[in-house]
DNA sequence: TATGAATGAGTCTTCATTCAT
DNA sequence: GATGAATGAAGACTCATTCAT
């Protein structure tokens, strides 16, 4: 009879344990400071079972980032608000704050890939769309917009175009908390993205 | 008089030769990447010169590092259209072509940054101000919005927050260039993200 | 079960393996000729593995330090005799014998923590005593003078400084063994400094 | 015509001038840590010339070595007192002063041969001679007690070992100032020393 | 002959990967 | 399958030595 992994609760798969442990630990910081020992470590495994499930550091680290990355997009998909349920600017405020909050937990994983292009390769390969604004982060946002249009709600403007302006503002500045920029401060500049942004949407009589 | 370094052509001085050296390898790829080795070969010399003209590895980064964002920035400064002299919408269009002509060379310069914290910090504090968006960067277009907007040909509006949103955008799709989407096709958007943001600040009768 | 190193002869464990390797070559020649590379080679094991068991090559070179310098003091005072049990000057050749012994061994020790300060303030931090002539080693034979004293078989004189006389001929003698001089050689003089101090040492009616 | 060195003065002669730089950091540390390029800092001279009076570095520092011991073995024996001319008890502090002197200031040289020991084998032949204790040092105190015994100040004991003794008490304490000691505190210890041998080499009724 | 920049072998250390158990 | 010790290829940095000028 095989042995067990330790840490690994019975009837529990090791595949999938390294995975949560990963992306634990990518929560934390970039992939680059992710050894495999520490991975090992984090996950209370050895530190050559994961070679037993990927084929090397740089797959298990793409399976646990597309995981992660996954999460943040559907968390942020579930906080967008209904299409006319509310006025505008207060959609698009809710909008706002919920890329924030994608982005703002996006960055270091972003950044971690941007420091290892190999993995960010494959990454984009597996995620096989644009990332940052691509279909993935900004389409939800232009689709928000095109329903309010559609209502009637929303100017006949080029909501993609308007999507990117806001998505694009947001992720800018998400970044900085990367520089040490606490959130707080981030999210108090959102209502004025917003403002200026429902000047150029509203419909005009 | 000591020898010349074989690459070095002559009267050209090697503290240059390595700065042009690694400046076309950080246009290449993030810091990390760049190993003292690299660097020397990369510039056809020895492994060990570099530390006659730099404390160390980092030091020499930091140096190609600032140099490059100096040489974007004057660059970006002087694209900057003057205020006034032309129609809202195109002036809009010449600060968006020259924001991303900016931010597409900029990007593997911040995606390095992000990957080497100790270097961020040193380059921060080198460049004492906050980047990618910061006065730096923003800075710049929401004083040209405000020059306009004290020659009333834009409404009384947030201009800091209209400038995020179009720098904001750019940045964005600026870093895309780092998955490989060509230049060309960026800036094909660039009227759309113009035309959203001029109807928001066009002052209404 | 991990592998076991291919140089570890079965049930040895590579720890002390590394430590018998390196206290081998510390008997061969100071520390700093000791390169990590060395010692791996010594040892038949690869460059990595001492990071496994010491945390650099300084931690690994003061455990062999301490461990060796350990065993000789422990031989040293098995060695010396019992007091009152002979007469006085043959037990002090008694002394002297087991005085060279030690610092024949002892000498490319000390030699070695001469060479690097870092390591030779470690090491007497662990120490934790003054080393050569310091009570570690003179203080068992100004000890054993007292006791002799005690009885009546010593004058009332400096015991220490007796000790320190006697400790301090043998100990430049047995330096020379760096330089070559066989061993037998300096034992040959032993008696006549043993003469001369007894000299000094015996009551006077 | 040729240039000549920056910091040699019109008729000085190079090699002596590094030579003279040389010593004096000698005089200030051990041999390792004299780099090539501190040893022209310090002659004010440039990195290569070196090679152009010596074979190599060994070589330079040998030449110093040699120097700078000579020295000190000259100042030593100048210091010795002259037999018979004060009493016996005061005339050896005299000694034990001037070995002190001369161990002080060697200790630094022997503790860096002792870590080069291809320089070690070179200076050893260069001297050609025993160091430490040998005919150089030892002897010279060893012929002063021969005198004393020519006049009957000193019983017919054996002189070599008395001046063994002495002058090992004296070296092994000197070996302490590596460590801290300071200078005063070891001479502090020296009538005590003198006493116990005086004992052992006053004449007897 | 003096200069001092360039060379490159060598140092310690890290870490992804392998593999005997 | 799981273990975790062993491997060895880098990486950054130092410094004795060379050599074009």
């Amino acid at each position: 009879m095989p042995r067990r992994a330790a840490a690994v609760a019975d009837g529990g798969d090791l595949r999938e344990h390294l995975l949560v442990a990963t992306e634990r630990l990518l929560a934390a910081g970039p992939p680059q400071t992710l050894t495999t020992r520490a991975i090992a470590r984090a996950a209370g495994v050895s530190d050559g079972v994961l070679y037993n499930y990927f084929a090397d550091r740089e797959d298990l680290l793409l399976a646990a980032l597309v995981r992660r990355f996954a999460g943040l997009v559907e968390r942020f998909h579930a906080a967008l608000p209904e299409p006319g349920t509310r006025p505008l600017e207060e959609s698009l405020r809710a909008v706002a704050e919920a890329a924030l909050e994608l982005h703002v937990d996006a960055a270091p994983i972003v950044a971690g890939l941007v420091a290892e292009p190999a993995l960010l390769r494959r990454f984009m390969i597996e995620i096989h769309r644009e990332p940052l604004g691509g279909p993935q982060l900004v389409g939800p946002v232009a689709a928000y917009l095109d329903a309010e249009r559609g209502a009637g709600r929303v100017a006949a403007v080029d909501t993609a175009a308007a999507a990117d302006l806001l998505v694009g503002a947001i992720v800018m500045r998400a970044f900085t908390t990367l520089l040490g920029v606490p959130r707080d401060e981030l999210a108090e500049r959102l209502p004025a993205l917003v403002d200026v942004l429902v000047r150029g949407l509203a419909p005009r009589p």
